[in-house]
DNA sequence: TAGCTGGCTTCAGTAAACATAAGTCAGCTA
DNA sequence: TAGCTGACTTATGTTTACTGAAGCCAGCTA
């Protein structure tokens, strides 16, 4: 779970930290179950707001803010009798957020369950299989819990020295 | 992407909602860093605030929530000439948040990335290959994003009627 | 025993994310 | 043209999550 990396720790920013950036864009409760909805297909304004239960006010400040940031666009349409509408649909910058609401109802399932059970379950396509989200490395093995470490990436700024961890593994 | 079951989404309520569940323990920026951080190997107080770039009292704010829930523990430790002290440490609880983490990252390295590149990559220990967030049916079968869609679990609570949504797929 | 240090807690204030209620506006229907 | 409806926006207030600075306490070292 540890490479020799951890024991610098504070020799590196995490100014560039693509966990923190992502956070920045759907940081809040309201912009992930607002994520959660358009996964579940909702589109409209007040459907936002009712289903994930906030106020109109703070429906309108998510969805700008996802729309701004590229997960939703506000697409036109109209149904008859009806003047034109725009509805809020998933682009493919959203669409490939799955995995993390995937892996956020996962571990709800697994630790914070109902008795009922979990109250939706995402099945594959094809062959109706519930869907799960597991880690996978680039050799095409599965990655166990605790069979991986963390290493350093071309983005990573070193800023200084450090003192090591207390305990170990 | 959508079933039948989604043209009456007004039917069930969220009220057993794994991913709203989970939030309710890590829906902040600060915990979500604080577990970043955990898995990156810090242990003590002091440094998480210092890394995850938040003050005392949040980070003993949050802290006490993480653990309390189950996802840190504390734990006693000695260093030669000091007094005990306690770290915080990741439970199976919070070792199994992983893949939310690394959906996180994974997200904001294809879509929010530094022109330099990811800071940290996180690798199998056993190959040294990159780890990523895959979705997986119980078949077996890898799922692409677009080939799941979302049923009813056995939690689910419907509450009334709906209205169609706007366009269709 | 007097400091020093790590690991917090307390205090006071700010900022962000929310709530409720009311108002606006476009354009279809009557 | 007058109302109605969906989709917002605006106004005002509350709650929650933070910030910075200071204080406290245990126990090791001098």
């Amino acid at each position: 779970m540890m490479s020799d990396l951890l024991t610098e720790r504070d020799a590196w920013s995490m100014a560039n930290c693509s966990i923190a950036r992502t956070l920045e864009i759907v940081g809040t409760r309201a912009a992930l179950l607002i994520m959660r909805e358009a996964f579940f297909g909702t589109r409209r304004f007040d459907d936002f707001a009712k289903r994930v239960g906030i106020g109109e006010p703070a429906a309108s400040a998510r969805l700008k803010e996802l729309t701004a940031a590229g997960l939703l666009e506000r697409v036109p349409y109209q149904e008859p009798g009806q003047r034109t509408r725009y509805a809020y649909q998933l682009t493919d910058k959203g669409r490939d957020f799955l995995p993390v609401l995937v892996a956020l109802r996962q571990w709800g399932d697994t630790w914070a369950a109902d008795e009922q059970g979990p109250a939706v379950v995402v099945r594959h396509k094809d062959c109706g299989a519930a869907v799960h989200a597991v880690l996978r490395c680039d050799d095409g093995h599965d990655v166990q819990l605790g069979d991986s470490f963390v290493d350093a990436g071309p983005g990573l700024i070193r800023v200084g020295p450090d003192r090591p961890e207390p305990g170990g593994e």
